[in-house]
This record gives structure tokens, sequence and C-alpha cells, in this order.
DNA sequence: TTGAAAGCGGTACCAT
DNA sequence: ATGGTACCGCTTTCAA
């Protein structure tokens, strides 16, 4: 019994895989033609290539993507540009990136990490350098997005495929940006805010500055729902800390003097401790409620303590295993992302802080080589 | 040039991956007694098999897992056993299952789904019909597990691991499970109620039996952390309502008229409507603060009209995710995960409830295309 | 423009 | 117990 004669069922419907080998056969012609046409490859005619993709369609060719890897011993490299500062959230971001990279290294996924100092300090140089290696993929943190757009835009005409995380870049032609929804952000603070000062009193927003586009958005959500959970409830003041953290000890202090009636604080920025540290020395821990944006280990026992009732946590990780899942599969099998992945923001109380920082380890995939923690990350 | 000196730097360290041929060389012998030798296979003398071994680690080999699945050619087929009821979780579990495996198809993971009627109705029966084809790993959501226990074990020391789902069977030789960290759970909703009631007042539990395992732990978190936050509160009363819909409902009017001062319910089984309908007829709905198990369509409504102030969901989709990694991971790289997976459980309040409909109708990996075999962009 | 054939790294089988 | 080799499906090179 031939091959064809295995492969195709009683009306001509193929059983197996449809491989390269099968559409040559069906077409007699070589797989070398096939393969040519399949991939845009120079030297075939137009008529040849029309058949073969249609052949190709008519019996549900699937290419065999280890076969491809093996042979073609192409790696998929993927450059990675993030800041370094914050550390605590893009180290999670990076290992969230090579995480989801080592499940895909039977395909070939390697990282090529090139780090900034800070958002606005050499990203663009760092973006470059990324581009002057030969990579496959970018993933990039773009802090000022404007100054980074002809590069992004360049990468992506070079057949370079870009994907934000944790920021975007609108109006670039990036591939996709990963983030956390930033409207449900805020209004998830809004609402858990409604409920904690029980329908009524007046709250402080504390965000990096308005020209930022996250925070207003953080800022816009948090309004709509606040209103609705509580409705005699007033937003005393939005204060611009500009993520500097001596601006927000100073302002936190003379805006509670200002506001003495303030029953609630709402940080939409990750610049939360010098706030807590203001509330401690002023005596309104644990009376005023705290809701923060983010996890770090300087805020477990600030949680614990419950100076903070909660905090809103953009799950870094997730998004750079997001990224990276989303490119392969793009590289691999051509499936366009959607133009924006939001991931729900997570809620974070005393009561399970401990199962993120316990996760934040490393979890399932260090798996028993490596010091194993009990639970595993989102 | 010849291969081992591509191979090997300055000092005999090599450079490039490591394969079977490289360690075949490196001792003189031929390859097939080096793949005799790694996998333990029958026809090696000891004294090969230890210079191959040793030989492997020093000059650190690693397995090409392209190479290898393209040659062996054996595919890994998740037996899959679930029940079909409740069907909104568990259809959410099994696409979890198909969405991880669907991602390991360059690796030939493919899924065999033997679903059964419901916990306790023909599971054994089901997990045998699994064990009778050739599946490579099994995905069982046992439960009453004192009754597949055997059927586990036998199972496991025919060397296809067990992957536990949703619920465990402690006490067997299953890989591992996955789950929602269930103590975690409790503490969660005795968190949130806590807060909600704002310090003080009786709160009512109902759960599915306190035989369950499961809801015992919900119950212990509960009750350890509303002491904390919720000092001058009160546990009225534990309910068990066996998942029955009309004793839960029934159940829930008897209680509430018992303790008409009851200022919060929290529901730890995944049967709440009832209790959402006892409360809506007698007029108490959003008077009473109700924390939920769960997500179901016909929650939504009731959470968008705050009816239910928030719900612990146990992440269906995830849970299946994570089961299916395990095992490809264990089977495919040798990496055993750790004795129980523990997710965390997400607060789902009116301003993420959209966000998590969305997500479960596929997000990310809908993308934009069907299988289209030309665009591929390599 | 097209065909033929040699690998890619492991696995499995046959011969020794 | 060990060596040799064909083959998995795809890419790539060389010839035609």
């Amino acid at each position: 019994m031939d091959r064809m004669a295995l492969k195709e069922g009683r009306n001509g419907v193929q059983a197996g895989p449809v491989g390269v080998q099968d559409i040559a056969e069906a077409l007699g012609i070589s797989c070398g033609t096939v393969d040519r046409a399949l991939h845009d490859r120079a030297g075939v005619s137009p008529a040849t290539k029309r058949r073969v993709l249609a052949a190709a369609r008519r019996l549900g060719y699937r290419p065999n993507l280890a076969a491809r890897y093996l042979s073609s011993r192409k790696h998929i490299m993927i450059g990675v540009s993030l800041p370094l500062e914050v550390a605590d959230f893009f180290d999670d971001v990076r290992e969230g990136i090579v995480e989801a990279a080592s499940a895909f290294e039977p395909l070939g996924v390697k990282i090529l990490y090139r780090p900034y100092k800070r958002f606005g300090e050499h990203e663009v140089e760092a973006l470059r350098d990324i581009l002057a290696e030969k990579v496959s993929a970018i993933v990039v943190a773009p802090g000022y997005h404007e100054r980074m757009r002809a590069d992004i835009d360049k990468a992506v005409r070079r057949g370079i495929p870009v994907v934000c995380v944790v920021t975007d870049a609108p109006g670039t032609e990036r591939l996709t940006s990963v983030s956390v929804d930033r409207f449900a952000h805020g209004a998830l603070a809004g609402e858990l805010m409604g409920h904690l000062i029980g329908g009524e009193g007046g709250v402080i927003i504390f965000i990096g500055m308005h020209a930022v586009v996250d925070h207003e958005q953080k800022l816009r959500g948090f309004e709509s729902s606040f209103k609705q959970f509580c409705p005699r409830g007033r937003i005393l003041g939005v204060v611009e800390n500009h993520d500097a953290a001596e601006e927000a000890y100073g302002k936190c202090r003379r805006v509670l003097a200002q506001y003495p009636s303030a029953r609630g604080i709402y940080i939409a920025t990750a610049n939360s401790m010098p706030v807590i540290r203001a509330l401690d020395e002023m005596g309104l821990s644990g009376k005023i409620k705290v809701i923060g944006t983010d996890l770090f280990p300087s805020m477990v026992p600030v949680i614990e303590a419950g100076k903070m009732v909660a905090t809103i946590y953009q799950r870094p990780r997730e998004q750079g295993v997001t990224a990276v899942r989303a490119i392969v599969r793009f590289l691999t099998e051509g499936v366009r992302p959607p133009a924006q992945i939001l991931l729900d923001p997570a809620i974070v109380m005393r009561s399970n802080v401990g199962l993120f920082f316990r996760n934040e380890a490393g979890a399932l995939d260090s798996g028993t080589s490596a010091p194993q923690a009990e639970t595993v990350p989102r």
C-alpha cells in the first residue's frame, strides 16, 4: 500500500496529517517546489504557486513544526528591552519572558536581553542595539513612546514583529501590546474603596502625572465606579507625585493636613511607600483605608499589618509570558493576536499576599531541579 | 575541521549544543548504544552505561526535543476524564486543557476526552476506559477519590502519570494535583466580608457538606480571617446545602428568618443562585452582603445588579492549562512538578466581571484567523 | 523554473 | 552487548 493510499480515506479525504510530500505527490511535483511556493521564495512560476496554495488549503496542510525547526536550524531569537527600574516589577516581566521562552526551547526560541536604565534613558539606544542583531521579534516596554515610534516602525517594516509590554506605543505598527486593563484597575480600586469607607466620605488619589495616559485611565476607572459604590463620597483631590519619593511624601502630609476628614487613599502609581510612611508618622495608619498598585517586597509587611488594605496587581510575570506566547504563535503559525491584549488586574489583600509572593519565586517551571515553590503563578 | 574540533573550544569545553553523536564520538562508541544507555533500554553493559551517563553529564548533553519528536513519532496522548456537571465549570477546565495541548501540537500532544456524568457516577469506569487506550498521561477530576485510588495507582505503576485537577486524590501516587488554594479562598472571603460589614455583625455560611474536605478548608480560611477583620463579628451558622438547589433555597429562607440580623452571607459552593433567589424574594438583596464562589453566566447580572458583592473564582481554565503544562514538561523533559500546585483564587466584582467573561471567550488564543498555511511568516 | 538528494538529531531495527 | 543505518518532515543546495 503506498503512501497516498494510506493517507486517503474512502473518498479522497486524507486521514493523517498532511505534509509537503503529500501536496507534492498530489500535484505530481517535487517537495522542493512545494516548499518554495508555500514560503514565497523565488523561483516558482505563479501558476505552480497558485496550484500549490490551493492544494495546501484543500488537503488541510499543517506544517510539522518540529521538522521545520530541526531542518532549518534557524533559532527564533527574541530581543527584549526593558528598563532596569523599577527592578522589582520588570524583573518579574523578564522572568515571565524567560519562562515562556524556555517552554518553547524545542522550537529553538532564544532570548536576547538588552535592558536600559529607566524610562527615557537609553531606551531608544537599547532598541537600536537589538535591531543591529539578527532577531526575529522584539519585546519592548516603551517609556516615552513618541521617541521610539520611528524605530519600532522600522523594525516592523523589516519584518520583525514588535510587541509592547506594560506600556504601549499607540499609533505604531507594533504587532500587539500586552498590559493590564487600566480602566478596570481604577474601577476595582473605586469599587473596593466604596465598600471600605461604607458609602460616604472623601478620598484622595495619588497618580504619577496626568500626562501619562495610563494614570489617566486608572483615574477615570476609579471615578466611574467610586461614584456608583459610594454615592455620597467625594474625591477630595488628585495629587501628582511624579513618581518621586520625597515629593509623594511631602504632598501626602500636606494634602492630609488640608483634608483631615479623608477616609481613603488610592495610590495609582507604584510609588506607594512614601505615602505609607507619611500616614504612619501622622498616626493615621489603619484609620485611612489605603489601596495601592502592584506588589513589592517592602509592601508585604505593610499589607500584613493592615496599613494597606489592598493592592491592585498588574501581574508583570504574566505580561511577559503572554507577550512571548503571542510572538511564538505569530511566528510559527501565522496567527495574529488581537491588536491589544488586556490582562485582568488581580486584587491582593492580606489573605492572598503570601500566595503571590511565593508565586513570584518560580513555581511550576522551576520544577524539580531548582528550589521548588509550592505554588504556581497564573 | 572535523565535528569535534568545531564543537570544542580552546580547552575541550564544547561550544554548541551537545547531542548523542557527540557523546558517542567522545567515547568511541555508536550513537545507538548511547541512546540505549541514556534511556534505560535493555542491552547495554552496566559499565558502558555508566560511562555514557558520566559523559552526558560532563559534556552537558541536551536532547534536541524536535528531533526526538520527529524521530519517535510517538504522540503524547493525554487522557482526560472530567464530570459533565457542573458544565459551566468543567467546560472551562476542558477548554484550558485543549488550549494548552494545542500549544504543544508541534510536540505531538493530543487529547483523548472521556467525560463522565457527575462526581461519583461512572467516574471509575471513565478512568478505566482511558486506561484501556494507549495514553501517555491522564488528567482526572476525582470526585469520590477513595473509589478511584486503586485505578489511579494502577495507572501510575504502569508508568502513566496522573494529574488531578480541581479536586485531589490524596494518598495516591498521582504526579501532582492542580487546584485553587482553598484556605486562601475562604480567607479572602472572610477578609472581604469583614470589610463589607464594617467590623461587626453576623454572617451565615453555605457549604456543600462538611464531609467534603474542600469546603471544610474554605470554612477554616473564612473563620480565621473573618475573626481578624471583623473582631466583633459572629458566624451565626454554617448551612450544608448538599449542592441541591431546593435544599439551598429552603434552608436559606429558614436561616434568614431565624437570624434577621444577619448582615452577610458567604456561599462556599458553586450553588449560589438559589440563595440569591431567596434573598430577592425576601427583599434582602443588596442589604445582606453576599460573597459567592466561581462564576457562571447566570451570576453576571446578579453581580452587576449588586446582589452579589463579589465572588471568589477558581479559574477553571487555568487549572486545565496548568495540568497539561505540568504533564508535558514531565513527559518531555523529565521535570517533576511540585507535589501540589495551588493557584491563587481571583476576586471578581462588578468592575472586573466583564473582563473575566471576555477572557473566558478566548482572548489571546482565539487570535485573528483560522489555520492559514500560506501566510506562515517564518 | 523545477527535481533530486543530502542532512538536521534522535530513535529503532537489523545485523553482528 | 554493540555497530550501522534507514527514517521522521522539512529545508536547502546543487543539477538539470
